[in-house]
DNA sequence: TCCTGTTGCGCC
DNA sequence: AAAGGGCGCAACAGGA
């Protein structure tokens, strides 16, 4: 396949190298190049891939020129995941430049033009860090798995890139409606709104604390204290277990206060326009590969505030998730047949039950939690213990991932990408003064716990390859369905870890849907080509988000 | 006054 | 009933 390395030349130029030779081109021709090749290229089936440096700084000009690629390598992604693969020799990508490839941080989402014109790192060659990268992909011993992790991760930057560019449609009116019935009117800067007003002055009056500001957590303990509550510290759930008339208004206050601080007016303002929500994701922004965000909050769209979310006129949203994937995920990664059967149906945890391995629903998920997250007491850590018998592998390999953490190695998902190490506190537990019962007690502690983190790691982060290889080829199947540009065609809206948004018109919604499941279908056999693991998916096509998920529409107007 | 750490809540 | 993984965000608290 045809690869064509961009790099930023001084000047707004940018040079292209394509099997070794070399054309440059003005930034503001690259647009009309670029969707060029791809329309040529796309009539022989197969376009190139683009490998540039970072496709948050390349794409977005591109979508906003109206051109989408069908393929990218994202160079400053795959570096990072080379970098921490324990199956690449590591000499593989030093070299020319390469000190700025280890440094390179994910870009932010603020003004391009601030970057410095002649700084090293932003004229960095593409096509000589992609040939240390195939060079060290082609060289280990995994080139399979990890050549399919970096494919998948380019991908999932091009989904992001679209994502921001769509947006997801929000309606304004709806959620200021919802903020106005709420809160009451919008309250000038600074000043609290009506009816949280009302909430303060209710509690100070229940507290007999004329003078409370409830937003202050000393303040508000001090005045449960003097009331006579005995609580150690604020939290709602610790509220909740009280009998105290100024617990019902001090719980409506918080979250009506959260509500108007997190996604209220100010956020509107800030994150919605012209109809569309977009915040900022980061691919691989967390260490497991699942993507974080850094901009508008999109890891937490609050169900409170999701009624705003609706499709365009004439189109829907098509809603899909993945039931249990982590634990699906366990099932495919160990090999275990026992819970790869059990994974058979809709609901995997039930499926447990129907086998016999557990007497209810409940244990189930309380046992498997319990397994990958570490749980060592309780009801939680009991179940492990009788379902380890069960499921062996399945067991068996987060249990050797905690082992291993615990004695400081490394651990790898399925596609090879490798934890973080324990690092430095490892290594110099303490000062140089001699080793006490307490320092021993607190390696101890942080050895447990990085058991804890490496466990998870290898199930979240290889849920997180699922995911996007799930994502990646949804995207493709969804460009398929439509015509013309990327927005009068369903595409992709909203991405959370094992849940997606797609937005599309009205007539299209059962094809996206399909599209989706088999979508699924392909992550899974990519993945887990020896053991087929179910991966139900349940959809709902919706004109709210809102209305997604169990059938129950959102209340009030 | 600015900056960092903590708290508490939201999502998976 | 509680505990175990990953995040972001806003506000407060407290030190510099």
């Amino acid at each position: 396949m045809t690869r064509v390395c961009l790099s930023r030349l001084p000047e707004g130029e940018v040079l292209l190298v394509e099997a070794g030779a070399e054309r440059v081109v003005r930034a503001a021709d690259l647009p009309a190049l670029v969707a060029e090749r791809e329309a040529d290229d796309a009539a022989t089936g197969s376009p190139p891939r683009w490998v540039w440096d970072d496709t948050a700084r390349w794409y977005p000009p591109l979508l906003a020129a109206g051109v989408r690629v069908a393929r990218c390598h994202d160079l400053r992604l795959a570096h990072h995941v080379l970098r921490r693969a324990p199956a690449v020799d590591q000499r593989l990508l030093e070299g020319e430049q390469s000190e700025h490839w280890h440094r390179l941080g994910p870009s932010r989402p603020t003004d391009p033009a601030l970057f410095e014109i002649d700084d090293t790192a932003e004229h960095l060659r593409a096509d000589v860090e992609d040939a240390r990268q195939r060079a060290a992909v082609a060289a280990s011993a995994e080139a399979g798995r990890l050549g399919l992790l970096l494919g998948a991760e380019s991908a999932g930057a091009l989904v992001a890139a679209e994502m921001t560019h769509a947006g997801i449609p929000w309606r304004v009116d709806v959620h200021e409606r919802l903020l106005v019935d709420l809160l009451g009117p919008r309250p000038p800067r600074g000043a609290r709104p009506q009816r949280l007003e009302a909430l303060v002055a209710e509690v100070r009056r229940a507290l007999d604390a004329p003078a409370l500001n409830p937003d202050s957590r000393p303040e508000l303990l001090a005045a449960l204290r003097r009331a006579g509550l005995d609580v150690a510290d604020t939290r709602a759930s610790t509220l909740r277990a009280l009998d105290h008339p100024a617990v019902a208004p001090l719980l409506r206050h918080k979250q009506l206060a959260h509500l108007f601080s997190t996604n209220g007016w100010a956020w509107l303002d800030q994150w919605v326009g012209g109809g569309r929500f977009r915040p900022s994701y980061q691919p691989a922004g967390s260490s497991t590969g699942r993507w974080s965000s850094n901009g508008g909050g999109a890891l937490s769209i609050p169900a409170q505030v999701r009624p705003a979310a609706v499709a365009d006129d004439g189109w829907v949203l098509v809603v899909a998730d993945v039931a249990q994937l982590e634990p699906r995920v366990l099932a495919g990664m160990s090999g275990d047949r026992a819970l790869a059967r059990s994974a058979r149906g809709a609901d995997l945890y039930q499926g447990m039950v129907d086998d016999g391995a557990v007497a209810s629903r409940n244990d189930a998920k309380l046992g498997l939690l319990g397994a990958m997250y570490g749980a060592t007491s309780g009801e939680s850590g009991r179940m492990v213990a009788g379902l380890t018998r069960r499921y062996p592998d399945a067991f068996g390999l987060v249990e050797d991932a905690a082992r291993a953490g615990e004695r400081g190695q490394v651990v790898r998902t399925l596609l090879g990408r490798g934890s973080p190490g324990l690092g430095e506190v490892w290594e110099h537990p303490d000062d140089d003064g001699p080793a006490t019962a307490d320092t021993h007690a607190r390696q101890a502690r942080l050895r447990r716990s990085y058991g804890r983190f490496t466990r998870n790691f290898v199930v979240q982060g290889t849920g997180a390859e699922w995911a996007l290889c799930w994502i990646a080829d949804l995207r493709n199947r969804l460009w398929r369905l439509g015509s013309g540009r990327l927005e009068s065609r369903p595409h992709l809206v909203f991405f959370l870890h094992d849940e997606v948004v797609v937005h599309a018109p009205a007539e299209l919604a059962d094809a996206v849907a399909a599209q989706a499941v088999e979508a699924a279908a392909t992550a899974s056999a990519l993945l887990f080509r020896g053991l087929a693991v179910d991966f139900p998916l349940s959809t709902s096509v919706v004109r709210s988000y809102a209305e997604a998920g169990k059938g129950v529409a959102p209340v009030g107007g």
